[in-house]
DNA sequence: CTATATATTGCAAATTACTGCAATTTTATG
DNA sequence: CATAAAATTGCAGTAATTTGCAATATATAG
């Protein structure tokens, strides 16, 4: 196999994974690990993704927090009353995905006029209903297990617009360490929606 | 053989394989390595190909069949007997939104590994069920008409992309013109796509 | 801190690239 | 047709690249 063939999948399986292993690369490309990392190297100094220890992720993930709003519902009435009003006619939003932002969706009446992105595939189905949404989704790779779109190129997407509110639900929060997810890549998408919005909405069911 | 003769097969198997090796070549066409390596340093001159260590990678794609099949369906069974073989492990392939397309994607085996790009919310709803399917949706505007993505940022992306096979449906077909549809911009993104495909399948069951 | 995983370095083997040259073929020209 | 010039091709020797392995150093996770 030839080296810039190693290299062009390398540099998909980053693109399209966001991150890879210099290990598994190895075994799937059949060659050593030494090889892979002289390829990641390279690559590196290329400029086309960034070395790390024990593998490569893809560029472009830089953070910095600005407001965001917990909300910690009790009940799903909550959401209605709390985020519902943010949601006015106009307002260009993002939704999440999971089961609260769900609830949120279902929630919205439909005469109201508002421009919807999301990146998850049922709540798209939920909000399509609506007439009065104008829905565009984010796509990209489908990660099976959330359902969303998850691949580099959403998260430059969504790096070129902004929300005047994004409502994300997150399945866990640690009250120490903040917003977290299982999920590596699903967090580099959340993180890229609330860079992308002038207000952020948790939402999390407090019993969570 | 002559010189030019030796060009047109290498570009030939470069533009066919994506990559070819010297020594394979060499063999192949029944010259020297040294041969070949002349050869391909002056088509990597000429911008024909692209010369690396051992071999050449082809430059862009630009790959450009477009041939059309039409299958008139009686029954749907016979999806699985003409439309699955196709969908072979490691294909990329492109699934249309509609009724016919999601009998398709229902009759998909779950082991078979394939990467599948749609612009369909349902039929994407259905494929990330499937494990071995790499799922890619084509995110922009969702039609709430067709619950498809038909923004021209779709058919951008679609252009940038190579299907082995595309399978589409068509609502209705004219003998003398052809695929047709009424919705506009539903027509555009089928164009993108047949375009973007080595080869397109189009199921419609005859009824219609 | 310890154990495991990963990184770095140097090295050797194999492969490939490059150069010069000679043999052969093709082309140009009278 | 004849012949010189140019192009093509293969070969040999040498240089450069690639790759895997081993030994050692460093980093990460528990």
């Amino acid at each position: 196999m030839l080296k810039e063939e190693r290299h062009q999948k390398i540099l998909n399986e980053v693109s399209l994974r966001n991150r890879i292993l210099l290990t598994d690369m190895a075994e799937q490309l059949n060659v050593s690990v030494d090889t892979i990392r002289r390829d990641v190297t390279e690559l590196d100094k290329k400029l086309m993704l960034k070395k790390v220890h024990g593998g490569a992720i893809s560029l472009g993930f830089i953070t910095n927090n600005e407001t965001i709003d917990v909300f910690d519902l009790d009940e799903k009435k909550l959401i209605a009353s709390k985020a519902l009003p943010m949601i006015s006619d106009g307002a260009v939003i993002f939704i999440d995905g999971g089961t609260t932002c769900m609830e949120l969706v279902k929630l919205i009446p439909a005469n109201r006029k508002i421009t919807c992105f999301t990146v998850s595939l049922p709540i798209a189905l939920e909000l399509v209903k609506k007439q009065n949404v104008n829905l565009i989704f984010i796509g990209g790779k489908i990660s099976q297990e959330s359902h969303m779109s998850i691949s580099i190129g959403a998260i430059n997407e969504i790096s070129q617009i902004r929300f005047d509110y994004s409502f994300i639900s997150t399945g866990y929060i640690d009250p120490n360490h903040g917003l977290s997810e299982f999920d590596w890549e699903v967090v580099q998408i959340k993180r890229a929606i609330i860079k992308a919005s002038k207000k952020s909405i948790l939402l999390c069911i407090s019993k969570k």
